[in-house]
DNA sequence: CTTGTAATTAAACAAATGTTTAATTAAGGC
DNA sequence: GCCTTAATTAAACATTTGTTTAATTACAAG
């Protein structure tokens, strides 16, 4: 596949030649969108699948801007993870903080936070599978002090003033509560291309909102038939009992 | 770092010089080196990261082995897969179809099968994690088809089964459910090298153990305290309630 | 108007990587 | 004992990749 277009009459006038452009805050617009043309490749591909020629092709400026702007592809990546993550993880952090404070109130708010959150920006899992689970690199030890410390690594105290406010049970291992918690969270999304083949589930708001009640409704009361284990009827989490196949 | 170590006097006659070599059965053991080889690497890293010559050097024989014996390096990762992910699914397969028939009996079964056989080979979460939820490449439809299929693709049947027998409550959604089986059975094993960092925990038997049953009671019961949820007491399956922090 | 600096490009460079080749040695049948 | 084939190596090859360089243009200050 040639690189330019049909479109292109190869006169040489058309191409573009080095110097500095006219007009203001050019620099600043590559900046923008190397950053996001970074974004999306490495949410897609692998650090080093992701080669810097064809990142700089996405962003439709030279390869040697990255090494102007950012040093090097490490300084690239490095950026686009503070400037993608950061607001993104704040946001998570804001809305697990203050719950409503209703009965199970902080579980089904951080579940929806965190839920929504991922269904909403896509390219965030795919990260967190390249950058967190997948890659043994540098990157990995940044990252969790960074990121995953700041959201994972609250969840275990989390529960346990759950558990002091008597809305958890007292023999409960905070640490493999907060395991849980956190697979049922984080799996679905990260296993979403899966998921879609598998049970041919797809992602909308509807299956989002779904899957908040239902991971809200099973880590408060588990699936058990109220036949066998006399579970929790007329609870104040899952109120919607009405139609069947659910939760 | 030089790549032959400081023992090698650099005397030429050391150097291993080409030809067939002396002896039968050469063949087959470099084949099954470089496949162990590969199968270690490739857990570890990127298929792109994963340098046929440092394969090849981890299986000490020349990098032209890779092509004699399986092509390419496409070739050989193929043939890694199919020997190394065969077996141990089929193993899986096989514990979860007869599973013991008490109560609560299956799903405490399919978890110890799968929960088990990811502790006992690490290696296998980590290629799980790069051919299935990471590479968008042309290996996952295939990993898919032959392998997620199998395993994960029976688990709504399993959930009905379950509520057929009364053990299951009647409006659950059983993808929903699957979904959610799925996460806690696979994702802490995925995500060891963060829970490590974060919450301190070990894999040992001792602790697969505890999160077996963890995870059996959270998925039948939930977490809800017995005060406002009136969440089974006295259950058949976590029968272990003397100490506290158990489950 | 000159001069220095910022922004941008094409091209060159060096290292790494998958693959191929030619040479070399051993085995096995005739 | 010769000759074909199997197994193995070192070295060469071609491509891709991250990075650097030198040239080129615009702008701003003096």
């Amino acid at each position: 596949m040639a690189t330019r277009t049909a479109k292109n009459k190869n006169r040489t006038a058309l191409r573009r030649r080095p110097g500095r452009p006219r007009g203001e805050a050019h620099s600043e617009a590559i900046r923008a969108a190397l950053l996001k043309a970074a974004r999306q490749l490495f949410a897609q591909r692998d650090f080093k699948a992701a080669p810097v020629r064809e990142i700089a092709a996405a962003a439709r400026v030279n390869p040697a801007m990255i090494h102007y702007h950012f040093g090097d592809k490490d300084g690239l990546y490095r950026a686009m993870l503070q400037e993608t993550m950061g607001p993104v993880l704040q946001k998570v952090q804001e809305l697990m903080n203050h719950s409503s404070g209703r009965p199970a109130g902080s579980i089904h708010d951080a579940l929806e936070a965190v839920m929504t959150m991922l269904a909403r920006e896509p390219w965030v899992a795919r990260l967190i599978v390249r950058e967190v689970l997948a890659e043994e690199g540098p990157f990995r030890e940044l990252f969790i002090r960074e990121f995953a410390a700041r959201g994972g690594g609250r969840v275990p105290q989390l529960l346990e003033r759950e558990m002091a406010q008597g809305r958890v049970r007292k023999d409960l291992d905070p640490v493999l509560g907060a395991l849980s918690f956190i697979s049922m969270a984080l799996f679905p999304f990260i296993a979403l291309p899966v998921a879609e083949k598998l049970f041919g589930v797809r992602l909308t708001d509807a299956f989002t909102r779904r899957l908040v009640e239902h991971s809200t409704r099973l880590f408060y009361e588990g699936v058990g038939s109220n036949v066998s284990h006399n579970t929790a009827r007329r609870n104040p989490v899952a109120a919607a009992g009405r139609g069947r196949r659910t939760t």
